[in-house]
DNA sequence: CCTGAAAAATTACGTGA
DNA sequence: TCACGTAATTTTTCAGG
């Protein structure tokens, strides 16, 4: 698979700024034709690395809806199944799945009894504990300056080139310079996992 | 200001789908012109409902750093500043704080200790306690309408807002709509228990 | 990846409910 | 005020090189 170089990048902050911006601005911002741009964003969608244009939209304006962040503690063996089932909740707006299988969600409440809706989303007798927090705030930082949108390896911090390598570790996909430098990400990964394990 | 109507919501969640779907679409859909949904779509931008249009990248292919679940139990006098600083933060996507002063986010640090990284974010000595996770999966559904589940009152099962309360009782923790049912709620699970205790 | 033309979408503006 | 229709403009897509 071809990686992605400096264009790309650039072309995905423009779209983080604004994902309606005409493909003839985001050419003349990168030296490119509008058809080479548009070319690029559909081999980023094929890709996966754009996941969907949308739109953030400030929730406190609306109606409606108790945000609550919930943290669930799962037995191991049913972690896959209960991310699967919140992944699909219309209420779920953010997930994280952690290794150590902790999942945690945030959702709006709209109406009704939280146990009795968790229970239809989940197995309850799957998970061993759970806290509900009403939440405050919540933001999201689309806008992602220097190291977020750079491509830069991720053991040594060198920027990574078409001779680099990739690495899914721990389900997520990594980028390297080279092969040694995987090597030795690896193990670091190890050890920190480990570690995170240890500290419950 | 103008409340928003049912067409307004349509689409906005036509938007959530696919920020760049052409408004002769959304037109089809909701029933209207090309021109009004334009129209509609610029005052949602007006009135600050629609934040930005951007795009949901997977950073996971794309930068080098670990993804961890950082809980913050941040002494209540400083949980603002740790938000601000937070918020500010180059490294932090997502960032929930709950009205209980737990402070919650979601990072991509550098890998080496976490400790150091997290010292460079905030500081320590206002924070009570802290729980880091390495993040396994980690996924953003924008959502519009959060019907689904809600938090009532665990005494008289109305729907709990921002201006309810909350307390741990018997190790659960229980969501009240008013300071009144928190105590009546108390009073009925003490009885409860020392009924209990009894029995033995 | 480019240029250039065709197709499509967006915007501007005048009119009417 | 809100929405519509038409036309002008801009943007996107599609060829061919």
């Amino acid at each position: 698979m071809r990686s992605l170089d400096e264009t790309d990048l650039r072309i995905l902050e423009l779209l983080a700024d604004d994902a309606r911006r005409p493909f003839s601005d985001i050419s003349d911002e990168v030296g490119l034709s509008a058809p080479a741009v548009s070319d690029r964003i559909d081999r980023l969608r094929e890709e996966g690395v754009i996941r969907r244009f949308t739109v953030d939209v400030d929730r406190s304006t609306l109606s409606g809806g108790t945000p609550v962040l919930v943290r669930l503690s799962v037995r191991p063996e049913f972690v896959s199944d209960v991310r699967d089932a919140l992944r699909e909740a219309d209420p779920v707006e953010h997930l994280f799945v952690t290794v150590d299988g902790d999942v945690t969600f945030h959702a709006r409440l709209d109406g009704g009894s939280i146990r009795v809706e968790l229970d239809d989303l989940v197995d309850l007798s799957t998970v061993r504990e759970y806290d509900v927090s009403l939440v405050e705030s919540a933001e999201w930082t689309p806008t992602v300056n220097g190291t977020g949108f750079a491509l830069e390896c991720a053991e040594c911090g060198n920027t990574v080139t078409s001779e680099g390598e990739r690495a899914r570790i721990g389900g997520t996909l990594y980028h390297f310079c080279c092969s040694s430098c995987l090597g030795r990400f690896q193990t670091r990964y190890d050890r920190m996992e480990a570690g995170a394990r240890s500290d419950n």
